[in-house]
This record gives C-alpha cells, sequence and structure tokens, in this order.
DNA sequence: AGTTTAAGTGTAAGCGCTTTCATTTTTTAT
DNA sequence: ATAAAAAATGAAAGCGCTTACACTTAAACT
C-alpha cells in the first residue's frame, strides 16, 4: 500500500510520514552506481569480495540518494534479526536498569539491539511475553522470569529457543543459567559478623518459598556452624524482602526477648527497616549492634550509618548473558562467562565489633 | 539459507536452532484449512471479514500446526513494525527505568514493543542509536538524548519522523516535547521553605549550563522576589548535580561565612551530599537547618530525616510519551497526554520552621 | 423471482533484502 | 602467451506476510 513512487502517496500534503516518504531501496542505489543490487548488498554487509573501487561508487550512490538500510527486510531475508529479546519482571527500580545496562554495554560494540518486555510476575504474561519476543524472532531471549516453571523453561530449550535464565537456577539447563552463589553471599554476610566478634546474631529472612531467600539464609547458617556457633530458631525472623518487614522483623525479635549484638538481613530494604526500628528502640549503630544487609543496592550508601552489605554483581550478570548470546547464537569468540558469580562483601559504617 | 524444509537444515544433527526448526507459514495453515493465505491473515490480524466457521477452521488448523506468526515478515508487507525505539543516556541508575515503565505499562496494552538504546549523553551515539532504530524502521522514537542539538531533532521532525522528546523542551517542536516545568519546581521547593518561616535560605544549583539547572534556580529566585526577599549570589553556590558537589556546596558556603537557616538542592543527590557536610558540622536538620532537594528519588525517604524533596513524575512523562505516540502515530483516540507536567512538594522530615 | 447490496474469499503482486549459483573478469602460475 | 585459480559480479529465486482487486456467495430489498 505504501510505495516508493510519490505518486502513490496518501494523505493530505505535509503530513507525509518518514516511512511514507523515504524509502531509497538497494535497487536504486545499484542503478544508480551501475553495479547489481546484490553487490549493493554486499559493500552493506561487508560479506563475499567486492572490488574496492566498486564499493566506493556504491557508497557514493548511497551517500547521494540518502539511502537508509531497511533491516526489517534484511531480517527477513537472512532470518536474524540482531535482537535479543529480554524479560524483566518490572523496569523500575535500580536492579534491572543495571542488569540491563551490563547487557547493553556488551550487546551494543556488537551492533545488536534488546527488546524489552516485562513479565511482572506473572506466569501468563510471561509466558505471553516471550511468546511475543518470538514471534518477533528475536535471535535469542535474556529471561528473568519468576512466575514461570522450570520445566517450561526447559522445554524451551529442548524446542532450541535460544534463551539464557539470569538469576535463577535450574539444574537441567545450567548451561543456560547465569546466577549468584546466594549461599556464599549468605555465608559472608554471617561470616564478617563472627569474624569482627560477634557470636549472637539475628538474622532477618527474605521470603522462604524464593529461591534466594532459602539459599541465603543456608549461607548463614553454614556460616554459624563453620564458626561453631549453635543455630536458633529464636533468632531468625522471616519477611519477605520489604523495608517495612525489617522493621517488624526487630520488634518481632526484641518482643520475644532475644538477644543479638548484630543483625544479618536477606537485602537491603529490610535492613534499612531494621535500622528504622532499632533506631527507634534506641540502639545505636554499630556500637550497640551491627546492621549487614544483601544487595548493595544504591541506596546502602546513603543511609546514615553506610550500610555494610554483599554486593550482588547485576550489571556483571547482565553483561555474562550478553557474553552467552554472543559466544553461543553469534558465534563470535572471545566472549567468556561464567554460570555462577561470585558476591563479595562491601564494608561500611553499620557494623563493627561488639563492644 | 536457512529454509523450511528440513532437508536442507545445516549444522550438525541435535543442533538445529529454534529458527531453524519450526517455521509454519500462513501458506501451510491455509492448506491444511482448505482457505487461501489472505483468509489466514485476515483471521490472525483480524482484519476484513472472515465467517465464523472459516475462522475456527483457521485457528484449529493453526493449532495443530503449531503456527507462530512471523512478525518480521508481516512488518516488511505491512510497513508498520509495532515497535517504539527508545533512546535514554544509561539504563542504570532509577530514572530511566522508571521513566521506561511508565511507557511499557500503556504500550504493553497496544501490544507495542520498545527497542532500547543508550546515548551515553554523546551527540555520536545518540546519533548513530537514532539511526539505527529508523533502519529497524520503529514506527515512532521516544528519546532522552542530551548531547544532541535542537536543530538535530527538529530536522527530524522535519522529515517526517515521529519522535517524542522527554524531558526537554524545543520551542519548535513544543508538539513532540514532553517535559517537567522545572522553574516551577524550583519554585515549590523554596516557596516552602518561604512558607514555613524561612528568609535565609541557601541554594545549591545544579550545572547551569544544563537547562534543568537554570530553570530550577530561576524558581528558586522567583519565589525569593514574590515573597520579597532579596536573592544574592553569596547564598548560591553552583554544583553539578553530584552528591559529592553537595557536601563541597556546604563547605563553600560557610567558608565564605554564608549565614542561612534553610537550604534547597538542585536535586536529591546534591541534597544528599549536603546532609553529610552539615552532619559533619554538627548542624542539626532539620532543627539547626532545613534541607530540601529535587527529584524524589528512591533514596531520599531512606535518608535520615527523610528528605522533603519535589517529585518529578518520571513515571507520568514515560507514560505519556507513549500516549502521545498511540494517539498520534498509530491513531487511537482516547489518549490524552499533556506537553509540560507539574511537580509537586513531598514533605518528609528534614524541613521544619526556624527555632 | 429478480435485483441490489453486502459479506466472504481467492489471486497475485509486491514489501526490500540476502544468497546461491553461474558467469565474467582479473590475477597468478606455467 | 596460455591455462588454471581466484576474485568480482549479476541473475534470480526466495524470505513469509499483507492487501488491492476481482470474484463468488449470501442476505436484503422491491
Amino acid at each position: 500500500m505504501i510505495s516508493t513512487t510519490l505518486l502513490k502517496l496518501h494523505g493530505k500534503p505535509g503530513e507525509k510520514t518518514y516511512s511514507e516518504v523515504t524509502m531509497v531501496t538497494i535497487k536504486q542505489v545499484s542503478e544508480k552506481a551501475g553495479v547489481s543490487s546484490a553487490t549493493v548488498s554486499r559493500v552493506i554487509n561487508d560479506t563475499g569480495t567486492v572490488k574496492q573501487k566498486t564499493r566506493e561508487l556504491v557508497m557514493q550512490a548511497m551517500a547521494e540518494l540518502g539511502y537508509r538500510h531497511n533491516v526489517v527486510a534484511a531480517s527477513l531475508a537472512s532470518n536474524k534479526t540482531h535482537t535479543i529479546g529480554y524479560v524483566v519482571p518490572e523496569l523500575h527500580g535500580s536492579f534491572f536498569g543495571a542488569m540491563m545496562g551490563g547487557t547493553e554495554q556488551a550487546l551494543r560494540q556488537a551492533k545488536k539491539h534488546m527488546l524489552i518486555a516485562t513479565g511482572h510476575s506473572d506466569a501468563q504474561i510471561e509466558k505471553e511475553q516471550i511468546d511475543a519476543l518470538l514471534s518477533r524472532r528475536c535471535d535469542a531471549l535474556i529471561l528473568h522470569v519468576e512466575a514461570v516453571s522450570d520445566e517450561y523453561l526447559v522445554s524451551l530449550v529442548h524446542q532450541g529457543v535460544d534463551l539464557v535464565v539470569v538469576n535463577r537456577f535450574i539444574e537441567e539447563i545450567g548451561d543456560n543459567c547465569i546466577s549468584l552463589d546466594n549461599v556464599k553471599g549468605g555465608y559472608l554476610a554471617t561470616r564478617h559478623l563472627l569474624d569482627i566478634g560477634h557470636t549472637q546474631i539475628a538474622y532477618i529472612a527474605g521470603s522462604l518459598f524464593k529461591a534466594d531467600g532459602k539459599k541465603r539464609l543456608t549461607g548463614h547458617q553454614q556460616a554459624l556452624a563453620d564458626m561453631g556457633v549453635e543455630y536458633t530458631d529464636n533468632l531468625t525472623y522471616e519477611g519477605n524482602f520489604q523495608a517495612k518487614s525489617g522493621t517488624e522483623g526487630i520488634r518481632a525479635l526484641v518482643a520475644r526477648g532475644a538477644k543479638f549484638t548484630a543483625v544479618a538481613c536477606a537485602n537491603d530494604e529490610m535492613a534499612s527497616g531494621a535500622m528504622i526500628a532499632l533506631r527507634e528502640l534506641g540502639r545505636r549503630m554499630p556500637e550497640d549492634v551491627s546492621v549487614i544487609g544483601f544487595d548493595n543496592v544504591d541506596f546502602a550508601s546513603y543511609l546514615s550509618p553506610g550500610l555494610t552489605t554483599i554486593d550482588y554483581p547485576v550489571q556483571k550478570i547482565g553483561s555474562m548473558a550478553a557474553h552467552w548470546v554472543l559466544e553461543r547464537v553469534y558465534g563470535h569468540s572471545h566472549h567468556e562467562y561464567q554460570h555462577i558469580l561470585s558476591p563479595r562483601l562491601i564494608l561500611r559504617g553499620s557494623t563493627s565489633s561488639p563492644e
């Protein structure tokens, strides 16, 4: 319906939209340059062999006509879109932005683009979005999905879909997963508290039905065991990863008469909530009680005292995912990646030796 | 090169990638359903008229064959990609995620997708990205670009490119811009301080070569003027929107002997930096000095005291941009949008009447 | 029953590009 | 100079879909 010839343009004059008005084709370029369209394609894609002389001729013609490559047509013909589909739960907050930033940086150099969709932690929506991205023929998918089952993802991989699952580990397709060692993170946090002399350590856990919540707690327990400190449920409170549950956690622990000189939290939000409760109770930090978080979110350093925490290398996870795709899907070599990343301790003012 | 017939498949067995292995076409569906491919297209797109009976036949055939619509081919044929190109300076941080989130929410219902690119506040890169998105034949662009000139954007619009510029106002293409009333924001902040009784108000400005920095300062000055308080350069410090410059700002102001009971900052980062310096100087907040920020970033509420600030409705800007596109490019009506959004005051603990 | 009008389908021509294969031109080796 | 090999190029067949346009069938009027 929309054509190259201006004659066929519809709509009132002055209202021609971009795609209607300019559509110089490879054909026109080839005619102007006196070569075949195949040759023009070759210079555009830098494939095959083209004499320097002809290449210049073509470039000249493209410049003069104001040619713009039509990637859609190229994708159809070549069956490659150079596009990565990306599904994340949400766009707001700093976590996914950082992750996508890591991916984008690696992908930009390779001239790949990202098509972004949100899954809202809803299985139905997640599937629809994956479907839509597949319909758009993305060359690969990067998925941070939370509601969809392991089996579903496994089946996609078995169908031959090139995808990498981030921040989630599925044994059966471990090679397609890139995730953080959460047990180690939990271990590192509590180990730090133990190392500086604490023995009475409360723990505010994340939702235990979530893999991350459970693993971080496991790490906490392992650290205690390693250092010969007995673990007790009395010192543990199960929160839900929200700031408020950190506040409630401290109140609940105090209410049940738990004695502690330090508290480890399964994420920074809960740690900040815990700090609010501790301040209300008149406990100084870190003098009376040390607090450690997990994730190292942006605001951790803005809290006072600055929050000691475990760094979640989220940007790195994003870039690892990109490297996986570059190496596995596009066959670019020299793109190394690991499947399990290690967290590390970030020391700030919220922890110190007990007095 | 890659074809439907399995015969032509290359690569080792078991390594067939998704796109190679499955490619049921509309043709095959049409044969199975005993109709023409035009009819299949009609049911897929819900265009034209199709008898209920045939529609079911086609749906059935699609289900049985596991048909997946090829959006790339459809885009080429229809000259519509249902894709919006999005350029932001960076992906990390919470600002652009919130904005894109606002856009995505509005776009998802309309089944449009976002192709995301980063411009890194570099004119060269910004242009390249815009170019790439145009080559991918995005139906429209949403641009938060900082380095590229007004003229460049104006010329794109004049070329017929459907684009909306966010967080930036360009008179000549005002209809394509969606931005915040920064003057009003600056006004609101200082007006609040004045209203609660302050008269000695320091101002830590953002970079004044940036439009936002300048406008916020203008608002500050207008508020002073409105309330009959004289503006003096001695109480103003030009920062650069970074936290550190807030700290330096306070130090510089104090060093030059400025007297103030409140300080307004051009953004929250600088406000948090200012709070650090004030705390070092032993000034209590808000008792000795009130602090107000601008933007209402995530961590503003985590600071102690909570930071009173001006809300930047970034998510709303994102959704306005989406509505603009939906209305103007896709002709969906009932999508209202405004070009200039109003900021509003967010009261927290960092401001109070002077003692 | 005979027209009109509307509804439902099919035919086929693209959309702008890539890529195989055959052919021509150039280079290198004899 | 000539044969053989390598480098350049062109012709043409798609990629999978949309969409005028023509046509057939069904419904709605006289």
